[in-house]
DNA sequence: GTCTATAGCCGGATAGAC
DNA sequence: GTCTATCCGGCTATAGAC
């Protein structure tokens, strides 16, 4: 019986679709969605814009897989694991946000196409509202967690923790693209978190 | 000698240049700047797409004209006005946030842009780059107003308490042209606010 | 001041050779 | 799997008649 699974051809269509997800990232990243123009992208993997669509259907399908190719590769929008304990928590936020400072492209990815998906057409429209969602009950979980452990300062509910913590953290990048020298993220992050908990932060380690 | 400042025809100008800017101000706020186009405008206005360019010199002109605009007749950016005392900056901030809500075509439209904005070629980077400066300087004087009159929770700094209440505006918004029924600008800020402050915010009066 | 007509470009997408 | 060639459409912008 011939083999069913020839290795040689699949690899190399996967890894020239490797390719055209992360340039399709980076022009999506620099210019949005309808900005972003499939020949661009075909010039950075030096290949012409018609192969493109031989690998991925249309345009709005290549956005859909880049979203899904970062959602999995990423940590970016992963709530901090609870496992290390309710105050570990504002730590393991400040580490997901210094990591997303190394690797800005996603960062900025999310960020332009947070806001230019915000109407009913846009082909992201349903994945940021479900991934806003998402991310909002994930983090209120983990401020829940903290509440519970009595590390949240009086007054202050979860799901506004929740809610304040995610909303400063997306404004603050829009405002770091802009004008990054201006923006400390990080730095900022920390401070809305001492507001919220009693946890000391040390900024050696955190920041 | 003729009259040189013939009323009939330039308020017919001056009233058509209106139409066309609230006109591009609504399709920008819908599809951005990009992927806004002059026909769309023309046609709500029910004129041809050539006659905005005879009012406008071309679309990079006409957006920047929109921005002057609005910031003439808009009071979203300003900081809230100081002079009646700095107990009352907090509910000054929120009586502008319910201004804002009652005309969010302005807000979507600043939020839109100000993240297609980011790259340096869009028409309308420098605008945002010295908008968010401004802003920012502006919040900050007030804050700083606060902090002197005893009036900022211990630890806060006026640049911090000015840069988290920004970022967090913005980012409320995004969420809020993504999911307008989960997101409470108001309600949000104003916890924000009380976590800065120590100046009580009664909800009847604010939100 | 507004229109029609059109230029000129660039976009996404398809067909078919190799 | 990749290319060339091409179609079709939409876009900004210009030229010129009225």
């Amino acid at each position: 019986m011939a083999s069913v699974t020839k290795r040689g051809p699949y690899a190399k269509t996967a890894a020239r679709q490797r390719e055209i997800l992360d340039a399709a990232g980076e022009v999506f990243a620099t210019h949005g969605y309808r900005a972003g123009s499939l020949k661009e992208i075909a010039d950075r993997v030096g290949i012409d814009s018609s192969t493109i669509l031989h690998h991925f259907a249309n345009k709005s399908v290549l956005l859909q897989k880049v979203l899904e190719d970062r959602d999995t590769r990423s940590l970016g929008d992963a709530a901090p694991d609870a496992a290390a304990g309710a105050a570990d928590i504002p730590a393991a936020f400040l580490r997901l946000a210094r990591a997303n400072e190394r690797i800005p492209g996603i960062v900025v990815l999310y960020t332009l196409l947070a806001a230019e998906s915000a109407t009913p057409e846009h082909p992201s429209n349903e994945y940021f509202f479900l991934r806003y969602a998402r991310v909002r009950a994930e983090f209120t979980a983990a401020f829940r967690e903290m509440a519970d452990a009595g590390l949240l300062r009086p007054g202050v509910e979860p799901e506004f923790a929740a809610l304040s913590t995610l909303a400063l953290w997306d404004g603050l990048q829009v405002q770091w693209m802009h004008d990054s020298d201006a923006i400390d993220i990080v730095g900022t992050l920390r401070g809305q978190l001492e507001l919220l908990t009693t946890v000391e932060l040390d900024e050696e380690e955190t920041g």
